[in-house]
DNA sequence: ACAATCTTTACAATCATTCTAAACTACTTG
DNA sequence: CAAGTAGTTTAGAATGATTGTAAAGATTGT
């Protein structure tokens, strides 16, 4: 992402281009589907010489999930996760390394729901595929 | 969950048959599906005007947990939840009163999931179904 | 009863996140 | 460009859930 379609990006969803977005925008929406917590990316812009506090990573994050470049995922670890993937998906979960990759929707079927409670909707369904590292054969060790 | 169960209980897990123990096993043995946080928990067992620390309050969850009698359950609002049920099952949760209400794993069907990635091998599948109150219909009101 | 071990508890500490208010920046208008 | 206004950033305090610490208290085996 260049900086002027960061610029551009940011003013659609009027957001001022100040140097602190543009950096993060720049980072998040290369095109690549990305997966961040608020430290992770604070790590990550640190790493690129760049200096903006832990809150207005939070407040970006934040700006950025209410305008619709993000979506917020819970559920995963301790923190929460910002994901710049905004269809409706599913995750793998890799415990060993805290890695999320993404399956679409439409890969996973779901069949056999029971009905919702009387009074309530479906807002929508979760599904999160736990991964751990296949265990070394014990028998040939 | 009578006492002597309750102590019964308790000693077949190797726990000590405190007072505190046998109050929050007498709460959450009772043979209904309950879904507790530690501050539910830490309330419960005010109204019912018994006096015990949050600090216990978490021990003796943790222990339950580890000992097998609990499950945690991750990623609902923002506590952690522990689990009667410590069956393989989904949830429900509804989001207008932070309530969870069990879904057998048998009652969803999950067919096409993605090949894990190389080396990992799936260690769980977490459904979550978010509910919400169905809205009043707008175009008679 | 005694000693050993385990348990409870008050309180401090931690961690992710949010809040606050003052300093700073961007945008608009003259 | 200058000034005014509104929006933004930031350090640091506050919050809320959870965990750690260490001393006091309870349970168990002898
Ligand atoms: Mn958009
Ligand atoms: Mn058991
Ligand atoms: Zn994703
Ligand atoms: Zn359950």
């Amino acid at each position: 992402m260049t900086a002027n379609s960061a610029t551009d990006l940011l003013r659609e969803h009027n957001l001022r281009p100040t140097r602190q977005r543009m950096a993060l925008a720049a980072l998040l929406f290369d095109g690549t589907a990305r997966h961040v917590t608020a430290e992770s990316l604070h790590d990550q812009v640190k790493d690129m010489g760049i200096t903006l506090s832990l809150a207005t990573i939070y407040n970006t994050l934040h700006q950025f999930t209410n305008v619709g470049l993000l979506k917020e995922i819970k559920g995963i670890g301790d923190a929460k996760w910002f994901d710049t993937n905004i269809d409706q998906h599913h995750h793998f979960f890799d415990i060993s390394n805290d890695h999320l990759i993404d399956i679409p929707a439409s890969s996973i079927t779901i069949s056999h729901l029971p009905a919702s409670p009387d009074g309530k909707v479906i807002d929508g369904v979760d599904v999160i595929v736990r991964l751990s590292d296949k265990s070394p054969d014990k028998s040939s060790g």
